[in-house]
DNA sequence: GTCTATATAGGGATAGAC
DNA sequence: GTCTATCCCTATATAGAC
């Protein structure tokens, strides 16, 4: 039972995280939800930010995977839409983190760093797709615009669900929600597209309008 | 005396929370800061959240008057800038808002709804400036395309001070960090000016590449 | 592995003296 | 207005029995 309980509790505080978000959720809060006591709780894991590091560490890897970039052939406008995909995917499953990123962040030393590494990683992906966009003659922009255009992604997949959540009136968000965060980064993309794809994606994206 | 002890009261927390974090100052922190005992912090407030609510209001009316569009005329590029000096500074002033914004924002049904009704006031806002910048042929772009930009500007200018605190390494920003995120706000609108203005921006902007 | 019981600490908040 | 003293409650974490 022991490698069982041990990852009830993990699948049960990601859920509650996500739910009522980290500083809301206390390890009694998890323990009572598991049926357990929080002596075992403490048992199988040293203390709450123990929990939140393991849970961290897969968010890192499945991050990880989603920012992998196609090599060897130059990016289309699908790749985007896959990889927006998988990552908005990502930041959906672990949420809480980003609910309460700065100060989560700021209470732990190893995960700041860690989660720089990750923006870091991102932006050179993003900085990555959208030159090869470009050398595949999809998009026209020049290197300035490129990179600024990169940070604007980075922040607005970075804080969409925060501003999802203090712009609409309804608590949880839907699958349709996520889509219209990754319309919402592919619209910062747009003023640079060809003219047949841009008129394509602002199509595409007004049935999405909030 | 009296008058005096309410107001420091408001001033040391609003210190105290911009430099720790609303969820990490106690009122036996802020008494002790003072020099005041607990009891008597608790005379002038009933609690932490009244606290918070005061200096909400407080927030609320910079940034409402912060969001007035100049009337009887057509805006320009410098009123925009001016616009977003004045935003910024009011956000920088009441950064422990952001900092925190969902999870004190899920505490108070009222300043959910008040920050949402901001929220509106300045999407429209920034709407009506699109528009007006369009009219004045200074931009060019659709209604789609403004609309979905406005959204942008909000986002990217909301959550831009908890962006910078966690791609940064450095922990407090600076007059210099703030002027970074007006400039990432203009390079939102950039895409769609003339030829002049947006190169001339995109010169101004590389003087605050990170 | 799991429980019960408990230690410790801290925060929010109030009563009553001055 | 201000302080001291205190109460209540909750959260983290541990000890020791089962």
């Amino acid at each position: 039972m022991s490698k069982q309980t041990r990852e009830r509790i993990l699948e049960t505080s990601l859920a509650m995280f996500n739910a009522l978000g980290e500083p809301n959720v206390t390890t009694n809060h998890i323990a009572d939800e598991l049926g357990i006591s929080p002596g075992n709780l403490y048992y199988h894991y040293r203390n709450k930010d123990d929990i939140v590091e393991r849970l961290f560490a897969r968010y890192e890897a499945r991050m990880d995977q989603a920012l992998l970039v196609p090599e060897g052939r130059l990016p289309n406008l699908e790749d985007v839409w896959l990889q927006l995909h998988l990552v908005f995917e990502c930041m959906w499953t672990f949420r809480f983190l980003y609910r309460d990123l700065v100060d989560i962040l700021s209470r732990n030393r190893k995960l700041k760093q860690r989660f720089a590494r990750i923006l870091t990683r991102a932006a050179s992906s993003a900085t990555g797709v959208l030159k090869g966009l470009a050398e595949a003659g999809i998009l026209r922009a020049t290197a300035d615009e490129i990179r600024a255009t990169a940070e604007n992604v980075l922040l607005v997949a970075t804080f969409w669900l925060n501003y999802h959540a203090v712009r609409g009136a309804r608590p949880e968000a839907t699958q349709e929600d996520l889509t219209q965060g990754i319309y919402q980064v592919m619209l910062l993309i747009a003023p640079f597209l060809r003219d047949a794809e841009r008129l394509h994606l602002n199509t595409l994206a007004q049935a999405y309008r909030r």
